[in-house]
DNA sequence: TTGATCATAGACAGACCTGTCTGCTAGTGT
DNA sequence: ACACTAGCAGACAGGTCTGTCTATGATCAA
């Protein structure tokens, strides 16, 4: 099984590009096959229906951006206080690069329904992130560790759809310049 | 002029509705002719391609959203820090309506192409409502007026942004609760 | 050699999309 | 009475969408 894994992948790398910078509707099956230089059965081999491939896109999507979230954090060292705010690097980072479009999640949730699995696929994307700051919070002694990793991810997702709408190139700066003070005012209140 | 504007206001009002609950790519002219009872060159006579219906819904939206917004920081008060704060309850309204499905401009550019007419109504919408905090920060005395705004800004839109994914019914209070603390930290420094 | 498996190439069906066009009806101002 | 305008109804063209199907070539194991 050497080839039979490289025409998936190029499908789903040709997904990744296409869904991210034009948008899920926007973007056929046709194209994807053409793109990803694959025949038509092959691709309804490996994703009986687009929607699958949708699924399969959001967790690569997933994958990388949680890699970057968590590198980011943990480069800012060890105190969890001080990873809350070194997470909003990948953020600057990320809308920093050519083809910045926002947030693949909260795009694909504009496109989707309630309901179906693919907006569901975003929420369970936002839960795990929550989650993930909320761990944090709590490591770092925040009086109200709920509210603040709530603050948090409303400052990050807030940055990353204004970085979508390229409103305000500085909103990466400004959004860890306001965790800073966040969580400072939360640590404050327990020291 | 009694009923011509009647045809207009109908096919407008249709896709206000059908735009906002499914995207606008998910609602094809023909749904929204059907549903609006208006006969196809009527609609291709007022709106002469589907793009400035777009338009058009998006400054219907314009329009009541900035309202709301502007409604729920008078009411707050007439100290602009106060109003600074205020505002988040248009946010906590609008996500506890039913059928809430996030800011219809951030949608609207996840699905439109930048440098599209649409995807740069998007932007000017949320220019117009930074340069509006940027006055009530003034007004109200921040020592960064500029970064107080997009702090606000910030958590605004990630509470619209979240609020669509339904993934944390209590963003809309989180959001207030960090921009009181914001705004409290940043008028604290000049006081 | 032969059969199984995986790939390519592309025709095809059926639905839906935007936008144009032709007829027809009804009210309105002159 | 007559022209004008606004609207309704729906056929039509040309394109795109998803998904199925047939036919063919390449590789590899028995």
């Amino acid at each position: 099984m050497v080839t039979s894994s490289s025409a998936r992948d190029r499908i789903l790398d040709t997904a990744f590009r296409l869904f991210y910078a034009r948008g899920i509707r926007a973007v056929g099956v046709d194209l994807i096959i053409a793109e990803s230089g694959v025949a038509k059965a092959t691709f309804y081999k490996h994703f009986p229906a687009k929607d699958e491939l949708v699924l399969a896109y959001l967790d690569k999507v997933d994958g990388i951006w949680t890699g970057q979230l968590r590198a980011a954090a943990e480069a800012a060292g060890p105190d969890p206080a001080d990873q809350l705010v070194g997470l909003f690097d990948a953020l600057g980072t990320a809308c920093r690069r050519d083809g910045y479009r926002g947030c693949a999640f909260i795009n694909a949730a504009a496109e989707a329904a309630p309901g179906t699995p693919v907006h569901e696929r975003t929420v369970a994307h936002k839960r795990a992130v929550l989650a993930w700051l909320r761990d944090l919070a709590t490591r770092a002694g925040a009086d109200d560790p709920e509210s603040l990793a709530r603050s948090i991810a409303l400052l990050l997702d807030g940055g990353l759809a204004d970085g979508a709408l390229a409103a305000d190139p500085e909103a990466p700066r400004a959004a860890k310049h306001a965790a800073r003070g966040l969580v400072a005012a939360a640590a404050s209140r327990v020291a």
